[in-house]
DNA sequence: GGGTGCCTAGGACATTATAC
DNA sequence: GTATAATGTCCTAGGCACCC
């Protein structure tokens, strides 16, 4: 029987505020309704590990959002820290490559119990979960990042742990969400001999998993899932957004602030609160549209500048590709070219797959995410991962493999898969 | 085959704001 | 007055698609 049938329990590291979690209940629910199963799907959050604790007031909010609309009350997991805590000090601060790391964490006390944040207690993480969905730390594998060493780089201790956590566990089925350039060869390296390894790219995407039966052909699932949505489903940039008037004038009041300014309640337009130099960069870029596409940038609903850049160094536009440029980790905005308005935390939010108004909430069985502070949804969208991706890819994993009958695993032994990692901004 | 443009889940560093 | 945090600006470098 797959994953899908009997799995129930779920964990995860480096949470991505509650992102899998969340694709979780949504896949939950939208499976039981759908009446195709002839089964119920039961998933259960067990534990995440989080050191953000911003990110752990995120997950709090997000469970209570998730039992605003479910039809079962969600249990809250267990909420640790650090996920190198789970190792003594001198294993997780060891020093060489990600392989002499793990020789070193595979020889070291990993421990059974660690403060739980929920709980406000030391709680057992000794427990088995049936799935891992870890979106682990990737500056180190972007091509964005010059400097970039892999898997070697600063995180490595933080994988190695993670890795062997779950092979002592023995933890059946593990997803990693990570960029598409996540030296894979290392992963499997990390896992085996137990595990066995499947990358697939969702737009963002791979996965993974152990002591299991392979069900069914994940790519062929996976083609058929992609060309059901492409047929029905073809976004713009306008689409996403989506951030009500007063989301709007809740992030032109707080640049108006940081810069200094007079807040103009009458208007959501964000032109006065551009400086000299995103003045400049906003006519440039238009001069360079109409020559290029003989149209008015106003004219066109989905384009959308980003302002962080020099025109001379470089065009991050949504004008070449028709779609959203990837979200950036400094301070520069993204204007919306027609309305003259900043992209609002809540339309990057929409972007990432959320449910952020009426109608795609009502289609995703949820009711819409809760994030008019911009701070707050900042924080998410800087966090999260894209939320139908990783309900897609979960959806998979549990589908494609399944728990190993007793006969057989007393004849082979153990047979694994592992990790998944789905991304790249849509 | 060569040139050009697009893209990247990022980072360094100087300046400015805030806390103590 | 000093330490620290936040903000703003500028930039890496290589793969890939496309065009000529």
């Amino acid at each position: 029987a797959s994953f899908l049938r009997t799995a129930v329990d779920i964990s995860s590291s480096c949470t991505g505020v509650y992102t899998a979690e969340t694709a979780a209940a949504i896949l939950e629910r939208t499976l039981n309704l759908s009446g195709l199963l002839p089964f119920t799907v039961h998933l259960r959050s067990l534990r995440c590990f989080e050191l953000d604790s911003r990110c752990r007031q995120a997950i709090v909010d997000n469970h209570r959002w998730i039992n605003s609309w479910s039809d079962r009350t969600w249990v809250m997991p267990h909420v640790h820290g650090d996920l190198l805590l789970q190792v003594p000090a001198k294993a997780r601060t060891s020093q060489g490559g990600l392989l002499h790391k793990a020789e070193v964490v595979k020889t070291a006390k990993v421990y059974k119990k660690q403060w739980c944040f929920t709980h406000q207690s030391y709680c057992s993480t000794a427990r088995r979960s049936d799935v891992d969905f870890s979106g682990m730390p990737c500056q180190e594998n972007s091509k964005a990042n010059v400097r970039r060493r892999f898997l070697d780089g600063r995180f490595a201790n933080v994988y190695a742990v993670w890795a062997e956590v779950h092979k002592r566990q023995c933890t059946p089925l593990v997803i990693l969400e990570n960029t598409p350039d996540i030296p894979l060869d290392q992963v499997i390296k990390l896992f085996e001999p137990d595990y066995r390894a499947y990358q697939i790219f969702l737009k963002p995407g791979d996965l993974g998993h152990v002591e299991c039966e392979y069900l069914y052909d994940l790519y062929a699932v996976l083609e058929k899932i992609k060309q059901k949505i492409s047929n029905n489903v073809r976004t713009t940039p306008g689409d996403y957004l989506v951030s009500t008037p007063a989301a709007k004038h809740l992030v032109n009041a707080e640049m108006a602030r940081k810069r200094k300014l007079q807040h103009d309640a009458d208007t959501t337009c964000a032109w006065y609160l551009l400086n000299e130099r995103e003045q400049l960069l906003v006519e440039q870029l238009d001069r360079d549209y109409l020559a290029r596409y003989q149209r008015l940038p106003a004219s066109d609903p989905d384009l959308v500048y980003f302002l962080g850049d020099r025109y001379e160094f470089s065009r991050t536009w949504s004008a070449p590709s028709n779609s959203l440029p990837t979200f950036r980790r400094n301070t520069g905005k993204f204007l919306h070219r027609q309305s003259l308005t900043f992209l609002c935390p809540q339309d990057k939010l929409a972007a990432l797959g959320w449910p952020m108004t009426l109608g795609t909430a009502n289609e995703m069985g949820t009711t819409p995410f809760p994030a008019l502070d911009p701070h707050r949804a900042d924080e998410m969208a800087g966090n999260s991962m894209h939320l139908t991706c990783a309900a897609v890819v979960l959806m998979l994993g549990l589908a494609c493999f399944g728990r190993q009958k007793q006969s057989a695993r007393r004849a082979s032994g153990f047979t694994c898969a592992a990790p998944l990692r789905c991304s790249e901004h849509p």
